[in-house]
DNA sequence: AGCCAGGTTTGGC
DNA sequence: GCCAAACATGGC
């Protein structure tokens, strides 16, 4: 199935760039997932992003943000010389729009940890009680529902490495199971929402920030982590006494409604050395 | 051994 | 409101 001939690089956007833990990448160069409880796989021939799976093309296209216009997002920020060369380095970049508990479960474990690791625990989740598909000939897991992680003690999860997040999984989990608005997010006020998120345990500014850049929609939403923290710094001047809350509220006051956008780039930019700090 | 990683929570002022 | 310490885990 066609799904378009935009510019994407798959293998950042889906396996080096830490906006979501879960896809694999085949042996003959493709990409596979599950998304949404179906099981997708893409790869690029000639003519553009081709895929098979459970996931139209529509929804595909949503979810790797093909439809938005990056050259003018590009053109917004180039007159701050730190963003012109963070986007100009990486023209492939693209900012995920994941369903918003497979982003919350995901960047739960992500707290004070290394991608590695992360990727890992998700793996470790998803095999132990997330569904299983097969697709391009293999197995493929997916991110277990708030109902799979509640079937389960906070000590097994413990079991699969997730440490002292174990009671964030269970506690958020069961906040969803019981009616907490994640689908209206996408709809909130930016402000509203991010309040919203935080009563989540193991949500607090940075990883509600991620859940709602990557998993509702949220341009604005602008985490700051270590590695965008030290960014801020040396190209932007913004300091805030270190106070990393006070420095996302700075960053968005200064990049506006696509902040979030740029902060992917700054990040890997950050994360990969390509810019000093 | 000690520090770091896409931080959050808790308790004390 | 701000601040420090505790929190699991694994790699270097």
């Amino acid at each position: 199935m066609f799904i378009g001939s935009e510019e994407i690089d798959l293998k950042l956007v889906l396996i080096d760039s830490a906006q979501c833990f879960h896809w694999t990448e085949m042996r003959d160069g493709s990409f596979a997932a599950v998304v949404g409880g179906r099981p997708v796989r893409l790869w690029r021939a000639a003519d553009g992003i081709h895929a098979e799976g459970g996931m139209s093309a529509p929804e595909l296209r949503r979810y790797l943000d093909l439809d938005r216009d990056y050259a003018a997002v590009a053109e917004a920020y180039a007159h701050i010389p730190a963003a012109r060369r963070a986007i100009e380095l990486y023209p492939g970049m693209r900012v995920l729009n994941q369903p918003a508990w497979e982003a919350l479960v995901q960047f739960i474990l992500s707290a004070n940890n290394n991608v590695p690791r992360i990727r890992g625990l998700v793996e470790n989740l998803s095999r132990a009680l997330g569904p299983e598909f097969e697709i391009g000939g293999q197995a493929v897991c997916g991110i277990p529902s708030p109902g799979r992680l509640l079937d389960c003690e906070e000590e097994e999860l413990r079991a699969m490495g997730t440490g002292y997040r174990a009671s964030y999984l269970t506690g958020s989990a069961l906040a969803v199971a019981e009616g907490f608005p994640l689908d209206e997010l996408r709809e909130m006020d930016y402000e509203d929402a991010h309040e919203l998120l935080t009563t989540l345990p193991g949500v607090g500014d940075k990883v509600a920030d991620c859940v709602l850049l990557f998993g509702c929609e949220q341009a604005s939403a602008f985490p700051v982590d270590v590695w965008v923290e030290r960014l801020l710094r040396s190209w932007f001047g913004i300091e805030c006494g270190g106070n990393r809350t006070r420095m996302m509220r700075e960053a968005r006051a200064r990049l506006g409604e696509h902040a979030g956008l740029l902060q992917q780039f700054l990040f890997h930019a950050a994360r990969m050395g390509d810019m000093e700090l």
